[in-house]
DNA sequence: TATGAATGAGGGTTCATTCAT
DNA sequence: TATGAATGAACCCTCATTCAT
């Protein structure tokens, strides 16, 4: 119970490729569908159309199925921040986060039952869910950012804990008029970095 | 799974007002101490010293265990926001705002790990976790207080899922050194509410 | 595991004597008439007529079941050999060695099938099967009854484990003509002990 | 679960030899290391450097596997046999039984591990483990050594059991201090066979 | 009212075996 | 001929809940 489990084989051949895409989006859909709950690794295969065999030749166990989730979740993060930071690089730091906040948000709308599953019912692992090199290059792309933008470098893993916080608290848990939530979320961060308050709203 | 469980009857006699609260105590201490995957009502039964029979006679089922502390931090949390704006009337909203953060704070800090298991595995319910009426009386309050200091009563709902948010994210998986948490959380509050920020830190 | 695990409660009602005396009935039957492969604990509860969750009521794990039914044998063993060691006190040592592995034999032929199983495939455990209370006692009783009758007290242990190899060497894999079994095994056991052979065969 | 399983096929080409050598290698290693309970196809082919495919190409099934272990004891014991008759034709029936039971323990003193499971948990075949050719030779040549020296050959059958069970039940799950095992064992047949005792000891 | 023995659906996981490549 | 991905029956065990006492 102590270490996140890794994929048991990395799939070499198409056809293994195929068949851990088809159980991850399984997964994913069961998780996003019916909750944690619902979510048993025997499930999971038949809804990949796959044998149960087969799931646990790529995955040693229940855990390492959500565990893959997650990874695949800072992944997308981690790209589409790179991308806004290159597409903003000359506008000014509270447009800068604006941005970042958009694509975060439109990242999680996308799967919010998923998304609302991951943060809340992952079962505890022992290890600090952000002790993972995916989470390491996180931070370390944000406190680049802080610096360039004349902030404190040490404010990157608040400032992502503290955005993952809202997105979640906000967006899954919210009503359904969030749509503001962007500034809600952008006027928090401004407002933790010590950047000015927009002009009015 | 659609409705959240309400204690099956009301404890009126001194014995049973006693069993209840023991298995109340012993819930949150396997929570606390021992997680999700522990938690079972069997071993919440033992560890209060009462039969399993006794515990189904006034917890309907196992959720509704778990919602009875959650009610029960709800209240807590009420007493101590009603006890922070009585005590800081005459003071500035900024300082409110970071009285009141430092009073949940505290709150949190006394029983982290249950918390944690609260706010992090609680199974999925239908219904959305501030429909209940401990959550409008706190949303009530805090609606008051922000017309009360010139600002926007619309924003007390959002006010309240992001401190809780912020509190979870940042108490509790955040790191040890986690010292200037009041005024961290307190700076994104005052940002997303438009308070000016603080004179220098 | 370690430890030979012991049975998880006492059971203290009447209906509790009964479920475990049934369990372990099934679990010898079953045992005797289809061998381990076919002795799974959903068998053994069915034929018990118990459900399985009693079962894991009264025995932590499978091993438990196969431990108990070793230890109920062990018991039977040591009460034979008192009883055939009161009544033959007078006769000289190689007749009692003889109504010794005469009892033995009866014992074992009472339920070949079940004893065939527990000696042959017993699940290696890690502790030696002769490391327990009933083990010793029997060693305890065969040591003293050396001494007595002028033979090595050390022998014992050898004595008891050559008795019970032979017994189940012979028996339980034995062409069904075994009919001299008895002389067979108390020749062996005198030639071991160095006892005079007997007049003539 | 009838019949005793013989080699799907026999290896006549040099690749082929090799791959049934080093599967059998592997099986015993995996037996003697880590038990019965560890002992499954797909890892002795791991083991074996050999793909589980090509396994079942030279064993229709796991329990030809043991059954393959089991005859290759059965011809190293013979071999053993004939050799130290061979070498002790003059000497007296006493000597050369032990000169027997000395050649034997040390067959198994060579592989301990393996012969324990071989022994204790070979799972239940129908058949009788003495009804194949190599035990039917075993006897043969049995019946043969006593009836030259002047013994009863219908003793061969029982001799041999005997002589197994002694050396399973003492050699393998006996204290450490088994030195003197030779003449215990040696002791024991003797008695059975109406040998006279040694002279002293 | 309190108890706790009994229940059994359900779930995670293993592993002997097959068969397409 | 050799491979190893795929399979799924089978099995051990847990735990929420009931109900006879």
């Amino acid at each position: 119970m102590s270490r996140i489990p890794q994929p048991r084989k990395a799939p070499r051949q198409a056809r293994s490729r195929h068949a851990v895409a088809a159980i991850l989006e399984a997964a994913a859909r069961i998780l996003a569908r019916d909750g944690y709950a619902a979510f048993n690794t025997n499930r999971v295969a038949e809804e990949a159309g796959v044998g149960i065999g087969s799931l646990y030749q790529y995955f040693p166990n229940k855990q390492a199925l959500v565990a893959a989730l997650h990874r695949r979740h800072g992944e997308e993060t981690l790209a589409a921040l790179d991308r806004v930071l290159a597409d903003s690089a000359s506008q000014p730091p509270r447009d800068q986060l604006a941005a970042m906040v958009d694509a975060v948000l439109a990242l999680h709308r996308r799967e919010l039952g998923l998304h609302r599953v991951l943060e809340r019912e992952w079962p505890a692992f022992d290890e600090p869910p952000a002790s993972n090199p995916r989470d390491a290059a996180l931070r370390e792309r944000m406190a680049d950012w802080l610096a360039e933008s004349g902030l404190d470098r040490a404010k990157a893993g608040t400032l992502l804990r503290m955005a993952d916080s809202l997105v979640h608290g906000l967006l899954l848990d919210g009503e359904p008029d969030a749509a503001a939530l962007e500034d809600t979320i952008t006027d928090a961060l401004a407002g933790f970095l010590g950047l000015p308050a927009r002009a009015h709203t």
